[in-house]
DNA sequence: GTCTATAATAAGATAGAC
DNA sequence: GTCTATCTTATTATAGAC
């Protein structure tokens, strides 16, 4: 980074790249590495993932990973950290306040249900997590920063719900979220064998449609009053 | 180590094992190691496992592991059948046609809660298999040749039900089935996540029953006509 | 900041004696 | 059938030039 001594009248940001090969870029080799780290660590599991593998992929070499990252564990905590982030951030354009109890959790149920359908990634790198005991998220300050605006949300809307007489009083919203993370997980995270075992294959248009209605439906009818 | 050369007037059954270290026991070798191996596979996932770290656990070297099982990764087959194979043999213990419909039901989800809860080396493996794209379900004809007595017993009491009036006409098992085995899998499965973002101790008893409770009454309402 | 080369070690698999 | 020793390859990580 230190690019000392320079002395002619040539602006700065012309002379900065003369040197090397390529493009000297930091910030996009940094971004790019990231970029290929979460294909590799989702892929193939911590140790499953091969810092080659990762250098390989990218006009870098592997010796920028060790250079901006300090090692593969470290790589793979940015990696949950990054996954965990963009999740978080979309969790939070849910506009629930303005729609009536039933209108809200039905959106919250199918926001969840196409969250997870679209994000493979981050279904893979949580399980990838549980098989090593959350030991990754546990460790990182940054995903215990990101708060969990979602079980505010859920929670007011069973309080209007109740009040209104629509659902039963004395849910608890963290049982609810349970009840409808887990089946939105669930048929991600296990598509494989459960699709093995049962010869069905989940990610059918039609089978989506038919399971994201059933969740909300199934939801709803347990709150019913 | 080598204590040979017995010439006395000894039983059968004592001078029979004469030859070398400790003991030697075939059978009782390759279950140990079959054994150790769950653990490693269970503990570390497919690339995590070490072959070098089952062997340490038994008297037995690593040779035998490759005497026994030729690689790491047919080894890895044979307990993900072992594993898959235990499962089957108790779903067939249940008794549900002699239930009504409503008690059939509550005693397959309490089962299959139970089931999970108590399984938590199946829920891992099935975890790490899905990781792997369920490619070694595949690869095994074992698995493929168990059939699956759940989902005609689900069908069953579900027109039953239907029959009877309790519950809705036109539900597919599959479905419920889904429904119930996302919930107890991923309490299992996902424990580690969710009760560190959450803070929330799921294994604990008195939440593990509400859970319990919960999803029972959760997959009735959901039948309920 | 980026490259090539390499150290250090770990891991799967095998040889060969007993 | 079991043991010790070892081959071979892969893998994380680092050195040092430019």
């Amino acid at each position: 980074m230190t690019m000392t001594s320079e002395r002619s009248a040539v602006p700065a940001e012309l002379i900065a790249e003369p040197r090397k090969s390529r493009k000297n870029n930091p910030e996009k080799t940094r971004e790019n590495i990231l970029q290929e780290a979460i294909v590799e660590f989702v892929q193939q599991g911590l140790s499953g993932a091969r810092v080659d593998a990762i250098a390989e992929r990218i006009h870098t070499s592997k010796r920028m990973i060790y250079y901006y990252f300090g090692s593969k564990e470290q790589l793979y905590v940015e990696v949950l950290e990054k996954l965990y982030g963009d999740i978080r951030n979309t969790e939070n354009r849910l506009h629930l306040t303005e729609l009536g109890p039933v209108e809200a959790i039905c959106r919250l149920v199918e926001f969840t249900f196409d969250h997870h359908d679209h994000n493979v990634d981050f279904v893979r790198i949580v399980s990838i997590e549980n098989i090593h005991n959350a030991e990754y998220v546990k460790r990182s300050d940054a995903i215990k920063a990101m708060n969990n605006t979602i079980l505010d949300a859920l929670g007011e809307i069973l309080r209007r719900g109740a009040e209104e007489g629509l659902f039963r009083a004395g849910l608890v919203a963290l049982d609810v979220h349970l009840l409808i993370s887990s089946f939105c997980f669930y048929r991600v995270s296990n598509r494989h064998t459960f699709g093995e075992i049962f010869q069905i294959d989940l990610p059918d248009e039609a089978i989506k449609q038919r399971h994201r209605a059933m969740i909300c439906e199934s939801v709803l009818r347990y709150l019913q009053a």
